[in-house]
DNA sequence: CGCATTTAATGGACTGAGTCAACTAATTCG
DNA sequence: CGAATTAGTTGACTCAGTCCATTAAATGCG
C-alpha cells in the first residue's frame, strides 16, 4: 500500500493534466476534427497500413463508431481502404497524399501549441519537463517495454537504497519494526566501512536505471563466506533475478577460496528458501525469535563449496 | 524556439497520458457520475461555499451546462444552494452530508485506482513518478504553488533514504567516495539501533509524499547533543527547510535539558554554515582531512543552550 | 468434409453530454 | 436614473459515442 499523500499528489496532478490537455485539445476545434479524429488520423499516419480492429483496440474505440469515422475520412479523401488479401474480412487502411498533408498540418499545429507553451519557460526547463515525462511514462506505461535487468557492483547511494527498500518492505509486508531496518543499516554500513574487495562483494540488480535487487557476500572468517541481504523488489519478481544473485554469490565464494557459504533467513520468505534449496544449501538450525516484533522463524543455511 | 525532438516527445507523452487518464476516468462509469460530474463535486467538496460562476470559470464549463448539473445534484440531495446575501444574483453552493459522503467515496475509488497502479511499481518508483509529476506541474502550471513541506518523525525506510540521498549527493557533487556513505550508514544505523526517544530524535521533511530533508539529534553524553546528517534535497532548497530543521534540533535539545548542541560539517557547505551562524553556533575547531577522497575542511561548531 | 462458432466490419436506432441563444433578475457604472 | 453588465436559468438542438443486429469471411472441431 503506497503512501496516501503520494496518491493524493498523483490525483492532483491528474486533475491538473486533465485540464491542461483539455486546453490543448480545444485547439482541435479550430480544425474540423475532434480529438478522436485527430488521434485516429495520427495513428493511421504513423503506422501505415493498419487494420480497423487494431486501430479500435489501440485507441479503445467502439468498432461501429470507428467504422463511421473511417467512412467519413474515406469520403473526404483522407484515407483509402483495401481488403487485406490475407484476410478478406479485414481491411488495410492507408493515408492518401491529401490525408498525409492533413495529418502533418495537425502535427504542425500541435507542435506549435507545445512550442508556444515551452517558449514561455526558462532555458533548460523544457528539457526538465520532457525528462520528467519520460520518467512518468517509463513507470506508468506497461507498453513501454521493461528495460532488461543488469547486475553490477554497488556504487554511491546503493547501500542506502538497500537499507531503505528492505526497511520499508519488511515493515509493510510483515509488520517488522525499525529494529530490522537498524540491523540492515548496521550490516550494510559495516560492509561498506570494512569493504575488502578481495573477499567481499555487493551485487545490485538494476533495471532502466532503477535498483531492483541486491545481495552481499561478506567475510565471516574461518573460510566462511556469508550471503546477506538478498532482496528482489516486487516489481522485478519472477524474472529469476533472485537465483541469478545467489549464483553470483556462490560463484564468487568458490573463486575466492571460501570453504563454506552460510546465510540467515526467515521461513516466511518462501521464494528465497526455494532458491537456497535448489542451489544446494542445507538447513542446519532454526530458532523462533521476536527480534523485530512479530514472531518469526529464523533459519541458518549452509552450502559446502 | 524549442528543440523539435523535445516537442515531439512532449506530444508523445500527451498522447500517452490522454490514454492513461482515459483509462482511469472510465472508472467513473462504474458510478452514476461522469468525469465532469466528479470534477464539479470534487471542486465543491474541496472549496466549500463556492459560487457557480467561479466553478464554471475554474473548470472551464458552460454556465448553462453547469446550471443543469447543479440542478440535478440539488434534486439528488448532494448539494444545497443559498443566495449570496452579498450579491443576490449569486448563489453559495455547499455540499450536504450525503454529498460529502459521495464526494469522499469518489475520492476513495480514485485513490484505490492509483494505489493499484502504484502497487505494481518497485520501491521508490511511485516516489519517482510523483516527483516527476511535481516537476512537470511546476513548469507547466502557472498557478502551481509548490506543495507545502511537512516535518515529521522518521518511519520505516527513512533511515535508508538518508543514507542513500546523502551518499549519492556527496558523491555526485563533491566526488566523495563510498567511505562517506559508510559513515552515514554507521551514524544512521547506530541512531536507529540505540534509539532513545527521551534524548534523541529524527526529523524528516516531506513534500507531497517525497522525502526532501532530514536531520538527527543524538546523545553525545556529558549533556552534549549532537546535530547530525542535516540534508535538504536540491529540489527543495530555498524554502527555509534547513533552518526549520535546525530550529527543531535546537528546540528539542533545550527541552531535553542538554547544555550544548554540537555538530561537524565541512566548509564547502555554505548554505548550511549560514544557517548555523544565524542560529548562534560558533566555530570551535577546524581541520583539513581527506576522509572521503578529495581534500576538505572539517569544522566543529557548538551552540550553548 | 461440413457445421457451429468466432471475428471484422458496418448500418440502424438511440442516448445524453455539451453548446448556443434567449430571457430574468440583480448589480454596477456613468 | 437609465444603460450596460453579470449570475443564473431554460428551451432547442447537435453530434460524439454506445448498443444491438446483421453480413461475410475465417476458424475450429467432431
Amino acid at each position: 500500500m503506497s503512501n496516501l499523500s503520494l496518491i493524493e499528489t498523483a490525483r492532483d496532478f491528474n486533475r491538473f493534466y486533465t485540464n491542461f490537455l483539455g486546453l490543448l485539445n480545444k485547439a482541435y476545434l479550430d480544425t474540423p476534427f475532434t480529438l478522436t479524429d485527430a488521434r485516429i488520423l495520427f495513428e493511421i499516419g504513423s503506422h501505415g497500413g493498419i487494420s480497423a480492429v487494431a486501430l479500435a483496440r489501440d485507441l479503445q474505440l467502439d468498432p461501429a463508431y470507428l467504422s463511421r469515422i473511417l467512412k467519413r475520412f474515406r469520403a473526404e479523401g483522407l484515407i483509402e481502404t483495401n481488403r487485406d488479401p490475407a484476410d478478406l474480412r479485414s481491411q488495410v487502411i492507408i493515408v492518401t497524399d491529401q490525408g498525409r498533408e492533413t495529418f502533418e498540418e495537425l502535427g504542425r499545429r500541435s507542435n506549435a501549441q507545445i512550442a508556444a507553451r515551452f517558449d514561455r519557460l526558462a532555458t533548460g526547463e523544457p528539457e526538465a519537463a520532457v525528462s520528467a515525462m519520460h520518467t512518468i511514462r517509463a513507470l506508468l506505461d506497461p507498453a513501454a517495454k521493461p528495460a532488461p535487468a543488469i547486475i553490477r557492483a554497488h556504487r554511491a547511494g546503493d547501500i542506502g537504497w538497500i537499507v531503505q527498500s528492505q526497511g520499508r518492505f519488511y515493515a509493510e509486508e510483515y509488520g517488522w519494526d525499525l529494529r530490522f531496518e537498524a540491523l540492515v543499516a548496521e550490516v550494510a554500513g559495516k560492509f561498506l566501512a570494512n569493504f575488502d574487495p578481495a573477499k567481499e562483494y555487493c551485487w545490485i540488480a538494476e533495471r532502466g536505471g532503477i535498483n531492483v535487487g541486491s545481495v552481499l557476500v561478506t567475510n565471516g572468517g574461518d573460510g566462511i563466506a556469508k550471503l546477506r541481504l538478498l532482496y528482489v523488489d516486487k516489481s522485478a519478481r519472477g524474472l529469476g533475478l533472485g537465483k541469478l544473485l545467489v549464483d553470483e554469490c556462490i560463484h564468487f565464494s568458490r573463486q575466492k577460496g571460501y570453504r563454506e557459504l552460510s546465510l540467515w533467513t526467515n521461513d516466511m520468505l518462501e521464494t528465497a528458501r526455494a532458491i537456497y534449496v535448489k542451489a544446494g544449501f542445507r538447513l542446519v538450525s532454526e530458532e523462533r525469535h521476536k527480534m523485530f516484533g512479530p514472531e518469526a522463524n529464523g533459519q541458518n543455511w549452509v552450502l559446502d563449496l
